[in-house]
DNA sequence: AACCTCGACAACCGCAGCCGC
DNA sequence: CGCGGCTGCGGTTGTCGAGGT
């Protein structure tokens, strides 16, 4: 229908403004409401147009703004949100308390999307980006890093609480990885007289990313592709052995640590696209009972991040629920911009290589 | 010291929906 | 019912300062 303009544009100030304009405006609407933003900058004597006015009260001088960092609460709510609500910023803004839809928009697009995209996460879907991801990465260290790690449940230490049939297609994996490797077990040897601190890290092949850093940079890189045709067969193993293991087809090593359960896990399932099991690297957020676990669940055949929150896989209740403290790293306002990549990254459990240059996703 | 790059964030632009006339 | 104005919203751009070269 040709939309007129929202104000008149000749003689009209853009750009920054000035304190003598907020005091303008401040003052204006502390005495009269802002009533109609059109006429408003004229009874305020305000060379601006009535859209610029209730943008700058909006998201500036209104009394009820908070300033200041996100706390790691209202970060969390936002991501889990985001998830659910997409870039309804307004809405997400309505369950933070003095936060606007403009300033969430913002520190998401610098933050939050960035940080989620280093940690192989889509910013977009909430789900992990195959073209990002190299899942060997998740074993790397454990293959080269270690000699006996052949045996994963001799890594693991979980003989007695791990169903033997989970070992054995973990040690598959391992192996089938393994083969790929280039160099011989003598160079894995070698390594790791070089790197003697890590035989005291049996579950180094679960540490936080961060932790595992830098002993990943001296790896030779798997192509992502290579670890998911690994992955393909291990999962193919799993669906038989599930199959043939009736009386439980969930195997859950989640007893093992059961005393660190958290109010929040963020688990992130690799699925295949011939069978439905999932198989969840999970992280604790202690940094120290990093736990892993098959199940087997219905659903999609496609890569999905499965946000549990209080055991509701999901449910918009919970995301929705205003966020209560938790024990993280994340939680002091002390904490710095490193450790919230630390703790993020760790949650999320994924790592883009460095070799791999995002830059062109973002 | 000058220049460049990058991150952070304020502000603008244009579209869509709502509502009154 | 349709038109036009107003507001809200989301995407994008502009500006500024800090840090690096």
């Amino acid at each position: 229908m040709g939309r007129a303009p929202c104000c008149d544009k000749n003689g009209l100030k853009k750009g920054p403004w000035t304190p003598e304009e907020d005091q303008k405006l401040v003052d204006y609407v502390q005495k009269h409401g802002h009533g109609s933003w059109r006429t408003l900058p004229k009874n305020a004597g305000l060379q601006r147009c009535g859209k610029s006015c209730r943008l700058r009260w909006a998201n500036y001088l209104r009394p009820d703004i908070k300033r200041g960092r996100f706390s790691f609460e209202e970060e969390e709510t936002i991501i889990q949100l985001h998830s659910v609500l997409g870039n309804k910023w307004s809405t997400i803004a309505a369950r933070l308390p003095g936060r606007t839809d403009n300033e969430i928009k913002n520190y998401w697009n610098t933050h939050i999307r960035k940080r989620l995209l280093k940690s192989g996460i889509d910013p977009v879907t909430h789900t992990p980006r195959l073209d990002l991801l190299d899942l060997s990465s998740i074993l790397r260290s454990s293959i080269c890093n270690s000699p006996q790690l052949m045996n994963i449940s001799g890594l693991l230490g979980l003989q007695s609480l791990v169903n033997p049939d989970l070992m054995r297609l973990l040690n598959t994996l391992v192996t089938c990885q393994r083969g790929r490797q280039d160099y011989s077990l003598q160079n894995l040897q070698d390594n790791q007289v070089s790197k003697p601190q890590n035989q005291n890290h049996q579950f180094s092949s679960f540490q936080p990313n961060h932790q595992m850093q830098s002993s990943n940079h001296q790896q030779t890189p798997l192509l992502a592709a290579s670890s998911t045709a690994a992955f393909a067969q291990f999962l193919n193993e799993a669906q038989q052995v599930l199959q043939g293991n009736e009386q439980s087809s969930s195997i859950n090593l989640d007893s093992v640590n059961s005393q660190h359960t958290m109010r929040q896990n963020h688990n992130v399932g690799f699925t295949s696209n011939s069978t439905e099991n999932v198989v969840h690297f999970q992280s604790n957020q202690d940094y120290g009972s990093d736990q892993v676990f098959i199940n087997s669940l219905p659903g999609n055949s496609n890569f999905q991040l499965n946000n549990y929150i209080n055991q509701d896989s999901f449910g918009l209740n919970s995301v929705l629920s205003t966020p209560t403290s938790s024990q993280t790293p994340m939680n002091s306002s002390n904490a710095t911009e490193d450790e919230r990549d630390s703790y993020c990254s760790d949650f999320l459990q994924f790592q883009i290589p460095d070799m791999l240059d995002i830059n062109g996703f973002m």
